[in-house]
DNA sequence: CTGAAAGCGCTAACAC
DNA sequence: GTGTTAGCGCTTTCAG
């Protein structure tokens, strides 16, 4: 069942059938409907294949993520393949995790194949090569959470989150304010652990308070790290102890809290915790943290690319606005015990 | 850059050039090294489309899954993406979470559209209409987790698996077991939650313990879902109060060992807790688990359908052995208290 | 083992 | 608004 077909079945010709399918092009009312009605009657589907070929669209884009294990990719990727969907479009997945080689591959050969019309590139630092053979594709390219040389980014004020989330705990009183940072193999992918680090810092400086490495533990971002790293700031001895800690983010703060459990510290009496992404189980814990909305992110990213791609008329582009993001005050946080 | 241009710098027909870029059919040593010069020297890449259409190839496999906010499913598709990636294919993403309205485009139009050379089916459990047009598409197919008629499907015992744990706890001296399942809506799609728990019966009867409607509370295989099941069970009156939880997933089981917490209830001493799937974080919080490894189907899976793809003559073909399940035991699980 | 040439199924000028 | 037609860039017979 190819065009030809349904251009006999309607008595028009291909063209036409192909102008009534795709949209492009004018086309009678009259026409268009005996050509929907023929395609349903023989149930025939574009073949993509010769559509891009012909057209050098290809109706695909290509999603690059470091790896699934995270909820902030995950819910990237749901919002962008959702949106794209809906646009007809379908989406390839790039994904980093593995050894590396698969890095190398997915620049240097999956990407180059003409598959895709556009690229989101999900958290990712890439290197001057990668940057470089991403434009030579010559297609449309936009990062999410992550910042890329010379490329529109979605991403939300890092430094602002944090700093949003530390004045959270000095209003409520707190003044030896712990961080749980992200250490330096993550800031390699995410560039964002340096970022909240200068937030907290910033904040802490602003209110006159004193920034004590001590009060610092790096982790890489699960829950498991957290944990750790939670354990070794609530370990100090108590005139010195944190009384809140600030965690870069949810399932890093999420690890905070089980390791204040397991110390006999009570949340949030003895010790408040923040985080940031309003992780899927952050209500469950209770946990305040500062909201952005990963799953929003990713559909944002697919309007741009779109404006791009199939340009309307009287669309008004995406607008440039700075991402938002939000402090929800939930249980994990109160004053200080004094 | 076409391959005629990599034709005429390597002095051969293109025809040559197709054969030694793809391995199909003989070319000579000394082409085909003169071709791999001339092709990376103009950094030539095929055209996905152009070579799809003339051969009925894509070199594109699609993943169809539910959602992706379960552990198990992006393991799942992880080991998928990297098997496929090492044998040169693209994966297309169907993810079927949202409204619904998804769910009836991915298999009306965009499983269609023959972009893809065979598709994997992920803990779907699939309406009449949907398999017949699976099937329409003619291209290979096999599902992983999920029971799928007239299809391949690579899944553990579900019934054993949960005998196996079950056992584990009668074993250590239980016979107050409860059970944490998963509920209707969860059903429809995986069907385990029926098979895990008619496991968790046998192993009860078989040893002569009683089936008490009020030893069971089903969610729906998230950790919150878990905490509140967990919570009814553990609610009971002492003497007839579980001193052991069987849980269809390690999520749930998070929840319940959470709410045992939050009861003031010691793990194990108190309440002993068994999960399914070696989550990630299992060993984090020492639950005692089935292990099923996820990312080895997902690569399984593509084992299967590269064999039909891509037959090899002296590849043997995956066998057809029981899918490995293991019982991991950690300190969630121990003797009862008396 | 290699080349010539006929498509694969569609889209996009270009005429009408 | 609609039809004609020339490709899009590759693979694959079929000869040689």
């Amino acid at each position: 069942m190819s065009i030809a077909e349904v251009a006999r079945l309607a008595g028009v010709s291909t063209a036409t059938v192909s102008r009534a399918l795709s949209g492009r092009g004018h086309v009678s009312a009259a026409a268009r409907e005996r050509v929907v009605a023929a395609a349903r009657e023989l149930g025939y589907v574009v073949s993509q294949a010769a559509s891009s070929l012909a057209s050098g669209r290809t109706r695909n884009v290509g999603i690059v993520l470091p790896f699934l294990s995270r909820w902030y990719f995950t819910a990237v990727l749901e919002g962008a393949q959702q949106r794209l969907m809906r646009s007809g479009y379908d989406v390839t997945l790039y994904n980093l995790a593995g050894d590396g080689g698969e890095r190398r591959t997915v620049f240097e050969h999956f990407l180059q194949r003409q598959r895709v019309d556009a690229v989101i590139a999900v958290s990712l630092e890439l290197t001057e090569p990668e940057v470089t053979s991403l434009h030579a594709l010559g297609k449309p390219l936009v990062g999410v959470g992550g910042p890329i040389p010379g490329v529109r980014t979605l991403a939300i004020d890092d430094v602002a989150v944090a700093t949003l989330a530390t004045e959270h705990l000095i209003g409520l009183g707190h003044s030896r304010i712990g961080l749980i940072g992200g250490d330096v193999e993550s800031d390699a992918d995410f560039h964002l652990p340096t970022k909240r680090r200068q937030g907290w810092e910033a904040a802490m400086r602003e209110a006159g308070l004193p920034i004590a490495e001590s009060r610092v533990a790096n982790a890489d971002f699960t829950v498991q790290g957290g944990y750790r790293a939670a354990k070794q700031l609530l370990g100090a001895p108590l005139r010195d102890r944190a009384t809140a800690i600030f965690a870069a983010s949810d399932e890093m703060a999420f690890g905070a809290m089980l390791a204040a459990r397991d110390l006999g510290l009570s949340v949030p009496l003895d010790v408040s915790i923040v985080g940031v992404d309003d992780h899927d189980m952050s209500d469950f814990f209770g946990l305040t943290t500062i909201a952005q909305f990963p799953g929003a992110q990713g559909a944002l990213a697919v309007d741009i690319l779109m404006a791009q791609l199939e340009p309307k008329g009287d669309d008004t582009p995406p607008s440039d606005t700075p991402l938002p993001f939000e402090l929800r005050v939930r249980s994990s946080t109160s004053r200080p015990r004094d």
